[in-house]
DNA sequence: ATTATTAATGTAAGCATTTACATTTTAGAG
DNA sequence: CTCTAAAATGTAAATGCTTACATTAATAAT
């Protein structure tokens, strides 16, 4: 069944059965009616490939994420679908996990497909040098690229994020001011914005954010496993290290943070307070209840959908935007 | 830069080129190069609309699932992504929501994208009446659908799943063998495998899977919130109603049930047996940590997509496959 | 009624590929 | 060197839509 065999049946033009599909005005209503009961009889649904030829736009924006399955981009991809559904696009995902090589490929493949933009979830794809970076900046040559979470200077890539320097730079003063001094931060390693977060903790801790962290018992990354927060947290305890606060870069290391703190028989928030990162689902999860930093996921995903439709429209809309950051009070802290 | 140009400046025909591209054996080694130089030097990626339309495929699978930010489906999209993109084909994404009217009209902007195939994620998209679900049935007319999670009679709908059924009667026995006897089931009324483990349940309690459960205090049904949960078990408890285990249809509600018996000053699992179904991340965040059944949700997964792979290729592929579930044992139970 | 204007509809070209079939080239046998 | 079969390459049709432009029909003004 193609537009063809419709305007047979119908008795008309494939140019007046395309004006009908189209909802182009210049139809009388009776031929409208003719042509949409024929389509509806025999359930014809136009061909996108044809379509895509045609319009040289398949209305199909790309989504790159490293790992759909982490909480965190998953929320961002269900908020990213919805927007642009409702804005008539639709959305191919593509989990590229964490190495560039890969995700120079993946990143073809989409340019491949003809979507009409490619959205980045994640700090951790503008991470490093610049020159790890290129593909994407050589991509932006063909369709504009969006970045959720994260930054990259070019001319046709616009990015949306929330001020996580300032997040965690309020969120360790908060602690301070609730009477804890001897702050660990914890960060993951795969993310670009725990860097970010850093100089934000070294700032409120009065340090200066370009001394190197080595040596530095209250800083440390790990990959992300919880077991590794609590074991690392158990040896520096028994070692003798005094702390009463952590802050991490993300929910599930506070998790990690949270089942030391229980194997140890600490008291949270009494003796140790902490502060995760993301608001997410598991910072409800947990017992206590974990007071998480919300990076105001739902509206960055929101503006950077829209600022797509603003570039596709050929309006004027900006190249960053950054949102601010907010700390969710729960269980484990002392305000 | 197109096929034409190609051609044109490699010397060659188009046909030439097209077979470069596609691997095909006919091709002299000294053209074959002459035309991968070019394609190099000036950048050229070949339309996938063109491509499309000639081969009615856009090696393209479209997921369809209710939230993507539901750490269970987010697994599977994850889990489905992985083994479609390893088998050359790309994923587009769908999230349709709860709503029969708009699935429905999902599916046929999916349809209209020449999706390769369906491939719907969750039991709640083949609950309630054989007439809700034939739009799925339609559909089934024009690609083949495949349904993680759930599975529906049609000739070309293939079904992977688990054997929930069972995964919640050995559950519920092996609660009874470690002496609990008064156990509660709570399900999610919007998963249609919550009433599929609600036989499982009965069953294993001794009572009649075809008898209402109205009026049956021990088995309740919720929207999904946590509170939801915790605030009917504490009413429960009010009212006196003794129960020494509880089993849920998945891990959220499960959380609930923690955050109850702690609110309530109830020892699990030595007063208060507690068993999640999913076996997700967040039965590892909880305090204490939550035993679950793990419903094989990669192998699923894996299985569906191969069996997809086997309809591609006119293989000789089971209508319907099932997987064995397991309980994952941690500290809600006394085993 | 006649003409001018506008609205409705139709025609045909173009979009970038794939592929069946036609043609040319090459290689090997006689 | 010729002929044949096979390999390499080319030609042109087909895919199903959109849309600029052409044509026809309807309406309004004279």
């Amino acid at each position: 069944m193609n537009i063809y065999d419709v305007s047979r049946k119908a008795g008309v033009s494939i140019a007046t059965v395309s004006r009908v599909i189209n909802g182009n005005s210049n139809v009388t209503e009776k031929t409208k009616e003719k042509v949409l009961k024929v389509i509806e009889d025999y359930g014809y649904t136009p061909n996108a490939f044809a379509r895509g030829l045609g319009l040289n736009s398949m209305k199909t924006v790309g989504i790159m994420c490293a790992d759909s399955s982490d909480p965190f981009l998953a929320s961002a991809i269900y908020y990213l679908e919805g927007d642009l559904r409702s804005n008539g696009y639709d959305s191919l995902l593509c989990c590229t996990g964490y190495e560039v090589d890969v995700r120079e490929k993946y990143l073809d493949l989409l340019l491949s497909k003809r979507t009409d933009a490619i959205i980045l979830v994640g700090s951790n794809f503008v991470e490093g040098s610049k020159e790890k970076n290129q593909y994407i900046i050589d991509a932006s040559q063909r369709v504009p690229i969006a970045i959720v979470n994260g930054a990259l200077d070019g001319n046709n890539i616009y990015s949306t994020l929330c001020d996580d320097y300032n997040g965690v730079y309020g969120a360790v003063n908060k602690l301070k001011e609730s009477g804890c001094s001897k702050i660990l931060y914890l960060y993951n390693s795969k993310s670009y914005s725990g860097i970010k977060k850093l100089s934000g903790y070294l700032a409120a801790m009065g340090m200066d954010p370009k001394e190197p962290t080595e040596g530095n018992d209250y800083v440390r990354f790990f990959n992300g496993d919880i077991n590794e927060v609590k074991d690392y947290l158990t040896t520096l305890h028994n070692n003798g290290l005094e702390f009463d606060a952590i802050v991490t870069a993300d929910d599930n290391l506070a998790i990690g943070a949270i089942k030391y703190a229980k194997a140890c028989n600490i008291k949270v928030p009494e003796q140790l307070s902490i502060i995760g990162y993301n608001n997410s689902l598991i910072a409800e999860c947990s017992d206590p209840e974990l007071t998480s930093v919300d990076n105001k996921l739902e509206a960055v995903c929101s503006n950077c959908v829209s600022t797509l439709m603003g570039v596709f429209a050929e309006q004027e809309v900006p190249l960053k935007t950054v949102f601010s950051a907010e700390i969710i009070i729960r269980e484990t802290t002392r305000f």
